[in-house]
DNA sequence: GACGCAATATGAGCGGGTAG
DNA sequence: CTACCCGCTCATATTGCGTC
């Protein structure tokens, strides 16, 4: 494949929008943090390449140094271009990417083409028939009818606890709340982690009061909004972008506090 | 808790290649 | 010649684990 204008790797997109392309993303780091696929200068990698996806969703060809030079300046916690390259191979290993080698017309190598993959696309080449932790599978709710509390693996209680059993990872307020709504703790688990991802890209992980409080009104907010039938589709997702927009808030509130003193 | 060891992650530097 | 791209190797730093 040849280098050239970015425009021509558009039919390589496998995504049909830049939402679409952020909301898998979200479920990767999730996934990524859940199974524990790659260290904490990884991710900066992955995140970093990520930012170079904006023109066509998912798909970069940016080259290396440049990408690598924007986690020193945008995340203050730059990563050397070996890193970077060890957490490309890792991603093409487990599905996350797919890397094609540019090269100039004299056939000399260029810069590499980054194609980022959906995130159901994994299971589907694994041919598992049910996925561990399909988390963009839509799950469908009946309208107004709540079935939170559905066990739909009665077959195999051993791997779902019900909300007794959640990790004492996830803090006791939160836990509670979230009981009384969800009577699974693999479910509640699914939730904190949630918090802890949007806490950590909103620079929040290190407040835990904030990011207890914040993850305990984002949960009653989209209950709510469950109960009220607005959500179509699955909970967790929506439950993610309640998250992001507090923190967010609460980013930009401390931008403030910065700044005026 | 302190220590030693092994495994893993990381960054620097090298060489091969092309463009200007 | 200089600047830039890539892959690759290797020394060093960090982390995890067992033992005392």
């Amino acid at each position: 494949m040849q280098q050239g204008n970015l425009d021509q790797f558009q039919s390589y997109s496998q995504f049909n929008s830049l939402k679409d392309f952020n909301n898998s993303m979200e479920q990767w780091l999730l996934h990524i943090k859940q199974e524990k696929l790659l260290t904490p200068s990884q991710v900066i990698a992955v995140k970093a390449l990520s930012k170079w996806c904006a023109k066509i969703p998912g798909i970069s060809n940016a080259r290396i140094c440049k990408i690598v030079a924007s986690t020193w300046l945008n995340d203050k916690i730059g990563i050397s271009r070996s890193t970077f390259k060890r957490a490309i191979s890792k991603c093409v290993e487990f599905g996350l990417l797919e890397v094609h080698n540019l090269s100039r017309k004299n056939g000399s190598q260029s810069s590499n083409l980054y194609v980022f993959q959906p995130f159901t696309t994994i299971y589907d080449k694994t041919k598992q028939n049910e996925p561990p932790k399909q988390l963009n599978q839509p799950q469908y709710y009946e309208s107004n009818t709540i079935k939170l509390n559905t066990n739909k693996r009665k077959n195999n209680p051993e791997t779902d606890l019900a909300a007794d059993f959640t990790s004492d990872s996830v803090p006791k307020p939160f836990k509670e709340l979230a009981a009384s709504f969800f009577n699974s703790a693999k479910r509640i688990e699914g939730l904190w982690t949630r918090v802890e991802i949007a806490a950590w890209k909103y620079l929040c992980d290190d407040k835990p009061q904030d990011k207890l409080e914040t993850a305990i009104v984002s949960l009653q907010q989209a209950v709510r909004s469950l109960k009220l039938g607005k959500i179509k589709l699955s909970f967790e997702p929506y439950f993610y972008g309640v998250l992001e927009c507090k923190f967010n808030e609460l980013f930009l509130a401390d931008l403030n506090n910065l700044q005026d003193e």
